[in-house]
DNA sequence: ATTGTAATTGAGAATCAGTTGCAATTATAA
DNA sequence: TTATAATTGCAACTGATTCTCAATTACAAT
C-alpha cells in the first residue's frame, strides 16, 4: 500500500522533470518517520541506523524539494540550524517553545490565522507562508523554577 | 551627552560582574547608528570603515550580550545566518519579507498582540518573547510578476 | 593613584552546517 | 532497449561562528 505523501512528491516531481528515485523515496520515508521536528542531521543519522545508506549531500538535496512541494515544512530556528517538520496530514501551525527544557508545543488558532490575512491585505503583501514562534517557560517548568 | 543605552547596557554588565570596555561601546554604537537589520558581518565592515577597530570574535561575544540586556532583537533568518536589530526606543514588531525582492516590512498591531498573550494564557504557557515572520510578495514584486 | 585579579581583547586556528564539482550510476520517456 | 538528462556519493570547499591563548585592561579595593 503506497503512501498518500509518496503519489504527491512523485507527482511534484514529475511535474518538474524530476526522477523519483530510491534515495529520495528513502529520504520521504525518513521525514515522515519523524515524530515531530527534525534537523538534516537527525535525518542522516537515523537513516544511518537504520542501514539505509544515503549520502549528507542526497539530503539537503531533497529537503529543498519537499519544502517546495509543500510536503515539510520549516520550522525556525531556535538554535543554529535548519529544522523541519512534516506537515502532510497534519495542518499548519505554530510552535510555542520552552527555554528551559526545550520543549516544543504545537499551536494554533483560526483567529490567529485570520488576524495575519487581514494585516497581510491591509499591507497590500501576498502572503505565502508564516512562522510563528513564541518563546517562555511552559508550565512545568515555570512552577519548577519559582519564576512565577 | 551619554545616550540612553550606553547607560543600560552598562548596568546590565556591572550586573553580571562584566566590564563596559571601549570595544563594547563602541559596538553598541555601531548597533545604534544602524537604520534597520544587519548581521555581524554588516556591522564589523561598517565599524571597519569608520576606522573603528574591533576584531570579529569581540563582535560575536558582545551581540549575545545585547541580545540577553535586551537592547536589540534577533530577526529571523530569511537566509542562513543571524540578523539583529536595535529595539530601544522602538517598539517590538514583527515582519513581512519578501520573497522577491527580499524587502522586509515592519508590521505591528496590538490586536495581534494581545491575541498571542491570550492564546499562551490558554495553553498556561510563560510567553517571554515572540518572533512572527510571514513570507510573501510585497505589492510591487506581486503586480510586476504576473502572479496575482 | 596603585594594584591585583578576573574579564577581555585580537588573531588565527578550529569547527560546523551546508554546498559544490565531478565521474559513475540510474530513472524514465521514446 | 536505449539515449540522455538527472542523480548519486564522495570529498573538497565555503562561509559563519566559536574557540584558544597570550597579552591587555577595567575596576574594586586598597
Amino acid at each position: 500500500m503506497k503512501r498518500m505523501e509518496d503519489r504527491v512528491f512523485r507527482e511534484f516531481l514529475q511535474k518538474k522533470g524530476l526522477k523519483f528515485t530510491k534515495e529520495r523515496a528513502a529520504i520521504l520515508k525518513g521525514v515522515f518517520s519523524a515524530r515531530g521536528h527534525f534537523d538534516p542531521d537527525d535525518l542522516l543519522i537515523k537513516m544511518r541506523g537504520k542501514g539505509i545508506r544515503v549520502s549528507k549531500a542526497s539530503i539537503y538535496r531533497t529537503l529543498p524539494l519537499l519544502l517546495e512541494s509543500g510536503l515539510i515544512e520549516q520550522v525556525l530556528k531556535v538554535d543554529k540550524h535548519a529544522h523541519y517538520e512534516h506537515t502532510f496530514g497534519r495542518g499548519h501551525h505554530d510552535h510555542l517553545i520552552c527555554l528551559k527544557c526545550g520543549k516544543v508545543i504545537p499551536l494554533y488558532s483560526r483567529k490567529l490565522e485570520k488576524l495575519q490575512e487581514n494585516l497581510c491585505r491591509k499591507e497590500k503583501f501576498k502572503c505565502l507562508t508564516h512562522t510563528l514562534e513564541i518563546r517562555g517557560y511552559c508550565l512545568r517548568c515555570n512552577s519548577k523554577s519559582g519564576l512565577s
